[in-house]
DNA sequence: CTGTTAGCGCTTTCAT
DNA sequence: ATGAAAGCGCTAACAG
């Protein structure tokens, strides 16, 4: 392997010199700077990040750690902090969780223990708490995306809960509905509990009545089929929805599998729409009216906020942002 | 920070019986052990990898260097070849080429820099030569995905294009297509060429004449329309195409978004097939046929190559494994 | 079974 | 503008 050492030595200087070129530091003549990056080609040396992070305490990596790189909004999302992380000079370390806290977990350990500068997270649940807390203590940045942890001070990039729900909710409204069920995820999620606080807000707004029955609760990565749906559709007529709202594109695609099991029309018998686009190429086959997220913005949004916490230029206070979904009205509706 | 000194102090052992501990040698008294573990969790103690890195010359860190990982088929990739990974103790970084050289090759230098294990890489094309080159000549192991490069030995996991294109086209002349047109990929990537070949072959096959007109090529990952259909769909009645069959899931997609533009019919006008499902959550909403290649298994094996690799446990003559598609015909043929 | 010594490749600090 | 010394946190190699 080609060291500092060996440049030094081709070149007829001093290690440090070496280093001070790498680092383009600016106290060097011209005359050394040339000769030095002369025998680094000649040598095709290449600077080791690992030594030098020993002493900087900075990798230059980032992790972001998602449920299921396989959803299309967690790709979206990774695409967009792959770019800015990239952008930066920073290099992205992927783990997905699976919504599983012990993987989740185990993660964090290795992330500590491989020193990344920082994280960027979509955390399982509330449960997860303990794990994020190691990194505050461990002093190392966090931006939670799509949801996050009351009790834990980081910045978060979110998607408009409030206003996305109240864009699907007034939709389905308008075509008629008022029996809309909301399959949400799991209320150890604060996306599922604004979600649902929106849905019962957006009801209310529009002078529906609210109907209990009609708010089930999943997980957001769970299969379920018939039975779920079941529960719903074996209602009398007049409390039967005629609108489904699932609070995720995983649940939304589930939902339309399941009515089809039960021989169900979309829209017809039945309507559905669902937060976030299970399309990765959209309008090209597009069935489901959604409200679609900004996923890569939220990516690359909160790759931003990471790099400027790392590199102290972030405010003190944790910021939080959020974007407004779009409204894409499709077959389904 | 805590160190390895701190937890020998707090012990009362010296470091090395702690790194012992750490990496689980055997020829630890319980006694001693026991002690150690407590001090560890005491102190919260998490072990520098860096530090490590610099004796042991690994990292424990893997790469994968895709075209675009918001494609469903380099999404399931990367999540069959970080399961792998997270299995075996490794991380993976990711990096995205967008089918750009320059890009690819800048990923190249980073990744040698921060010192990865080993890469896995669905290289842009042929001329991908030297960067991969840099890799070799560092000892850097490298494990092909998809498309590979003749003069660089390494490990190649792909899917099997004789196979799926023999699938594609023998489905096709079932239902009756005789002029049958290939959009390719571009002819300087391994599997454009293999696909390319395979059709001429699976034509001769069934005894259709080829038709050089037929067959046109575009990128992988360009945007094209009209125009590109236009000269496959004005050509004269008895030499036009009915069916089409595009070299990848976003040709395909494309493709049936120009077909809507000139208002033809799919599949009564023109028929299409793809490489690749376009669609994340199969069934829930199907449109295109395609030979749909196992690409979670893809990167799952090609992280399994590379770790063996890595850990010395692989053969010197690389390896090349294909795995079969699967015809999944649906309403677009 | 446990400890000592040395050094991985680099940068920080202090000199010159 | 350049260099020398020291050490980041850990483990290989050897000693006992």
């Amino acid at each position: 392997v080609v060291t500092i050492y060996d440049v030094a030595k081709a070149a007829n200087v001093s290690p440090m010199t070496v280093s001070r070129v790498i680092n383009q530091s600016p106290r060097i003549s011209e005359k050394t700077r040339a000769k030095v990056e002369e025998a680094i080609r000649q040598l095709e040396y290449i600077p080791n990040k690992q030594a030098r992070s020993m002493i900087t305490q900075k990798t230059k990596l980032l992790a972001l750690v998602i449920p299921d790189l396989t959803n299309p909004f967690f790709t979206s999302i990774a695409r967009g902090a792959e770019d800015k992380a990239h952008q930066k000079g920073y290099q992205l370390l992927i783990g997905n969780t699976d919504e599983n806290l012990s993987k989740e977990s185990s993660y964090v350990d290795v992330l500590l223990s491989t020193g990344v500068d920082g994280v960027l997270v979509t955390p399982v649940g509330d449960a997860s708490v303990s794990a994020w807390k190691k990194l505050g203590k461990r002093r190392v940045p966090v931006v939670f995306i799509d949801r996050f942890i009351d009790s834990i001070p980081a910045d978060i990039v979110l998607g408009d809960n409030y206003q996305s729900t109240k864009l699907l909710v007034n939709h389905l409204v308008d075509r008629g509905h008022e029996r809309i069920a909301l399959i949400n995820g799991p209320d150890n999620t604060s996306n599922s509990r604004e979600r649902l606080s929106a849905y019962r807000e957006a009801l209310s707004l529009r002078g529906i009545p609210l109907r209990e029955e009609l708010i089930v609760s999943t997980q957001f990565q769970a299969e379920f089929g018939k039975d779920l749906m079941l529960t719903l559709t074996s209602l009398p007529e007049e409390k039967r929805p005629t609108a489904i709202l699932a609070a995720n594109n995983f649940i939304g695609v589930k939902t339309v599998c399941a009515l089809r099991e039960l021989q169900l029309n979309i829209p017809e018998e039945m309507a559905v729409a669902c937060f976030d686009d299970p399309e990765p190429f959209s309008d090209y086959n597009p069935l489901l009216t959604v409200a679609s997220q900004p996923a890569y913005e939220l990516g690359h949004l909160a790759a931003q906020l990471l790099i400027e916490r790392i590199e102290g230029q972030a405010p003190e206070k944790p910021r939080r942002i959020s974007l407004p979904s779009e409204l894409i009205v499709r077959k389904s509706t």
